[in-house]
DNA sequence: CTCCGTTCTGCAAACGTTTACAATTTTCGG
DNA sequence: CCGAAAATTGTAAACGTTTGCAGAACGGAG
């Protein structure tokens, strides 16, 4: 069933050279005549010839492979980090290998070994899987190049959203619509792999109540788990309170549109009864015009990319630990859901 | 910046034994005394040593890699298949390489050269990827063990959705609520990636029809791209005519996320002035109430995963080309877009 | 104690590249 | 034309495994 397809050498015999030619020919190297260059180039067409992936990397020690680490790859926001780390790689030669992390024993698993890592691919992107800076030192020690997503480590560049930025953005706009009283629909506050983006985007919540002069009331804090029912029962639990919010920060689109339902089922309406800012601007939040924060998973993932193939090429000219995807890729998108229909 | 770990050859040294023993022990092959494999393991184990997998491959010729080449990779119905199909290669030691084909010159391009990739991986699941026989063939002829998923070829197994059945399903639905006139939110019909999923919903659409002795009127037909927005303008078109469809069949969630809209913007609501069901059971279709036909794209990954997985290892008992996930799977889930409200 | 059949172990040849280094050819100034 | 430098090519040694084959050790029957 395996067949081999032809080798090196019957390149070289059939175009009657050397196998260190035909290798230098074909990757392009310099010192070989332009004539044989052509000639071994057709040899090799005709031949259908293909350098073997596996023994060239045996010999140069390079895989070309790069894998991906998201906690889950079927979310909203990791199918299209994804999506733009895959396409930077594939442009540069490389392939991705993607792997869930879905539990911290996975993730301790995963990582338990850089030397295997080092072995196997190239580089390594780890995104919103906060690790311990000893385990940072580990993959460092071992060689592993690698970028962090969505979380830093001291050792590692990474690619970063300004996430307290996003929740200073999206309450800002809440207080100039006046509200005073407004709500947080958050992550799962001890989640099993403890990500920074909650924390992160609850700072920037916090500091934009602090500079109006409001205090954080930690009745007003629910969590939604990141999923739409999650994001329902919270709302629910926050319009049972006494003295509800008149506005409600969620942290994700997903989570408010299951606010955007449980405002629904009590009878009411946004903005006027509650008014509601997501996170994300997924497809669906036209749907529901919902006011968001527009983010693009998209290029951060692109960004860490580009950044772990100039690790890898050893061009590390830019700063070793900053933030790409920042205050300019972040965009308040206003819609009826805060706003008002026109 | 490249260190190598320890080599076959320093275990072998330090446990006293030859490296064809330590290969031996280590991948737990017959003959080799229990006394030998222990001490073996015990050296390996302190050395940290694993075998490099380039090296592996170069000499079995097996890479324990697997690609799957999907439409893209952050679609709601891809990111789920790739989640399950790449869960069940990890639990049997394969590493998945994703590879996002989102043009037809992209994936000609991507087959063009069988005998590279029967190089690169021991396997290839190809999804809503329409290929030519003679492509199968040739694939086939270079020994690429591939599996396809949603289309089926003459020469490889195939994991299939009912979809017929789907069409089915959703119309009858419609018909057996009183329907008569109901309209129909499909996919690209031109779609420069041709796959068969629209063709097949439309024949149940159609013979559902049939067997109520109803024709397909080909106004009420309306591409709605597989987006929200796309079904919006869909739906938009279909409220326009002068003899408006009373229920409306989207082929996927999103789209009928959108027909949600367009109804809304008429100043209409469902299920009394139109019905709509969708396909999917995506998760925000709990929070509009969309009844829709629930599909498992997960357990679809997994199957195909399986049966690629048979393939390669040869024991290829399972008929060659039927369908995983079939009737059973699927499941009419009925909300109030349908049938109103309790 | 011998002999034979197992059970273990080692030797060495693949696997298909890349890349120092050496050898050869070409180029060109004088 | 000569010789040296430059450009091109070839030789052979890695890279780190797996595995067929042969040899060694061992155990037990006679």
């Amino acid at each position: 069933m395996r067949r081999r397809g032809p080798s090196i050498e019957d390149v070289a015999t059939e175009a009657g050279v050397s196998v260190a030619t035909v290798s230098r020919a074909l990757r392009g190297l310099p010192n070989v005549a332009e004539s044989t260059r052509v000639r071994v180039a057709d040899v090799a067409d005709r031949m259908n010839y293909r350098a073997d992936p596996s023994a060239a990397r045996l010999a140069t020690g390079r895989t070309r492979l790069v894998e991906i680490a998201t906690p889950t790859i079927d979310g909203w926001y990791f199918s299209r980090f994804l999506a733009g780390a895959i396409d930077e790689l594939g442009a540069n030669g490389y392939e991705a290998i993607t792997r869930p992390v879905e539990t911290p024993e996975v993730r301790s698993e995963f990582l338990s070994d850089p030397s295997q890592l080092q072995k196997r691919v190239d580089g390594l992107i780890l995104v919103d899987l906060n690790i311990d800076e000893d385990v940072a030192s580990e993959l460092f020690a071992a060689g592993v190049n690698t970028v962090t997503a969505g979380f830093s480590t001291r050792r590692f560049p990474s690619a970063l959203v300004d996430d307290v930025h996003v929740g200073h953005l999206a309450t800002s706009h809440l207080l100039e619509l006046g509200h005073t009283r407004i709500g947080l629909i958050s992550g799962e506050p001890n989640h099993p792999l403890a990500f920074s983006v909650p924390g992160l985007r609850l700072a920037g919540y916090s500091a934009a109540l602090g500079e109006h002069g409001i205090r954080v009331d930690p009745l007003l804090e629910r969590s939604g788990k990141f999923t739409a029912p999650g994001g329902r029962i919270a709302m629910q639990r926050l319009l049972e309170l006494d003295d509800p919010p008149t506005a409600v920060f969620a942290m994700s689109d997903e989570m408010a549109f299951g606010a955007w339902r449980a405002i629904l089922d009590a009878g009411l309406s946004w903005p006027d009864d509650v008014a509601v800012i997501g996170v994300d601007d997924h497809e669906l939040a036209e749907m529901v015009d919902l006011s968001t924060i527009r983010l693009s998973p998209r290029l951060l993932g692109q960004a860490a990319a580009r950044r772990l193939l100039a690790l890898i090429r050893g061009v590390d000219d830019d700063q070793p630990t900053v933030d790409l995807s920042g205050r300019d890729r972040i965009e308040l998108v206003a819609r009826a859901s805060t706003v008002g229909s026109p």
